[in-house]
DNA sequence: TCCTAAGCGAGACGGTACGTCGTGTCTTCGG
DNA sequence: CCGAAGACACGACGTACCGTCTCGCTTAGGA
């Protein structure tokens, strides 16, 4: 996920790294982006924040979108999905926590804005979709085994990749559209009503 | 829409605002989005491409935000819903509708950072939500109403609006999530998937 | 002297520099020479002395360099040859002008750096021919024809350019050696042998 | 010369510092001050060109200053006084290898720059003072006893010490001044005129 | 012969200044 | 009173050097 993750690459002389650095400036940029928001955080005052050079942002990171992705990428990992008993359960769940994740001022601010930013910038899409989309995608898979093995839905692997990225889609974008375009609440009712109709496709998919 | 709206208050005397600049100054502003993208795109190009001076800009947008909106929204506009004969699709030609319009590099790019900047501004968000946002409903409203006519959904107003509002999210999360966020095509055979799934959670849904 | 000299090529539109600001940024210039000398001397010191943002600066000049010739050029314009009755009086007169001229510490610590700089600058070498150079020599034409008007030099009018600056640089030069190079001071004993060295010179010239 | 002359304070153990790094390293300075000018000319770089890591130069030189006067110290031995068998034509000669010596890029515009420096640097001030100037008037003081063992100089023992200063700043300091800040060639015609002159002031001074 | 203190390359580091750019405000003039 | 032209204060940008520091490796003298 950082940048200096190149680890075979190693070259002998030099003065290695500091590896606080890193962290001290991930924290920094997290709390950045809680009291500024994206468009107001600058390097410079990461840089300051994290008791570092803005040199030393520049050596790591080539862009403050790419800074802001690893910064952020690693909230996403604290998404679990904890064995509630059923599929609704479970789906109900990881809404909910999912929600609760687009509610912190840093993701929320800063997601949309480095998605904007990828569709001009390939090379930060390549990094969203490692550190943040394709480690989401788990969630969906792992929901969608559990539900096979409880028997809710059929143990089919006819095209269940495909299937897995739409319900992925499907959800995530559900929510964050709830959460930051339409800019109303995901509560309770919301998560149970939507949940609902979710499973309600799964099933009429599952009949066919 | 125009941030001149305010048709009463027409101070009596002096040189009235020109018309043409506005018309000449949003279209600007689509063509330096296509061009830069939105954080290329700045009010002094904006401006020497309208053949105006930047003042004039201020003068009616208060800022960079607002005027994309309003540059922006009116593309939004542009979607319809034919009558496709069956709900299905309908769903089908209004997401692909969407979808075309998200492949516009002025709209992928844009969309999503004014969202972004919305979380950090109300007034901003107020002005999406007018702007955008609302005006997409009217076509759940309208395919939900014909769906009714036709027989294929009950005629059920229990909690019509917050149905419609779901299904907005839904529809328009999806599709936005495919197109931006994962980052892979919205071709016919995703539509027909994600339909499929839509219709059967409605099917559920009017069963209960 | 200023670099908006060009009078004539005044645009109609547009708001007028301003220009208090030009005096105010000479002076800060002085000021920050003084303090810091030309090393430490730096653009953005200049600018917030002067109550004026950096940009404006480089508006108005192209580089530090241009910018310090211009400052301190008019601190050359003070010298004067005012008539002491012999053209002994006179020289030894300017001679302790000039040095306490270089006494002072923006001219001490700027007039050879930026003669440095001219020897890779052409523009530069220019600038400060026509700001400081040619402006000096005004006092060895004048000191000269008042010589000839007492009669201590013959009117002679062969190649008088030619030694005229001859002159210039014998007692420019000897002056700055003496109290830069050689870093000894410019007393009243060393004024008075070096004048009568010139002055025998000027004699045997006069006779052949 | 050498900043490692402290010859005294050897310490016991440990690898003695490379005789060759010290050679490559000025040699590279000079050729940088040739293609980059004083101002241009960073440590880094010489490091690069010296084929030496940039802690060596620090380690040997305080600061980009002293490295500079050592570079261009031994430039100025390479002037000598052959006897042309008259103080006129040794005059000359001496003139006209110091104006060949100033016409040379690397002591063109490192001259001036460190003098400039000097002006607020006590130690850099006596390291040139020790390196270079002093080492000029070695050429006066020979010049003048040559002078007077031909007998075109009385052997007059009162102040010479003053005079050869003042000699040798006159010499220097027209040269430099026609040279650099005139910026005018040095060329035969005027160094006969400057030579001349010279020659009258001294005769002068020798019948008083 | 081994030990050991220093030299050395490489290069990351905290700083500071650079010169440019964009924002949003202002000041002038002409229509 | 509008609008163009453009100067202005502000502040962030990303780069370049500075001079210092840590590394791990080399190298010569003294034990």
């Amino acid at each position: 996920m950082c940048s200096s993750s190149t680890s075979s690459r190693r070259r002998t002389g030099g003065r290695p790294r500091s590896a606080e650095a890193d962290a001290a400036i991930l924290e920094a940029t997290r709390a950045a982006l809680v009291e500024l928001g994206w468009s107001k955080l600058t390097m410079g005052d990461v840089a300051g924040r994290a008791g570092v050079a803005k040199t030393t942002l520049y050596r790591r990171w080539a862009s403050k979108n790419e800074l802001v992705v690893d910064a952020v990428a690693v909230l996403f990992d604290e998404l679990e999905l904890p064995d509630r008993g059923s599929l609704m359960a479970d789906i109900e769940g990881v809404v909910l926590q999912f929600a609760a994740l687009l509610e912190r001022p840093e993701t929320k601010t800063a997601l949309m804005a480095v998605i904007a930013e990828s569709t001009r910038d390939e090379p930060l899409r390549e990094r969203i979709r490692a550190s943040i989309v394709d480690r989401q995608k788990r969630l969906v898979l792992a929901g969608r085994r559990r539900a096979q093995a409880r028997g809710e839905l059929p143990a089919n692997p006819a095209s269940a990749t495909g299937t897995d990225d739409l319900i992925f889609d499907v959800i995530a974008g559900a929510v964050v559209h709830r959460a930051l375009v339409s800019a109303e609440p995901v509560d309770a009712q919301w998560v149970q009503r939507f949940t609902a109709l979710l499973l309600g496709g799964l099933a009429a998919a599952a009949r066919t």
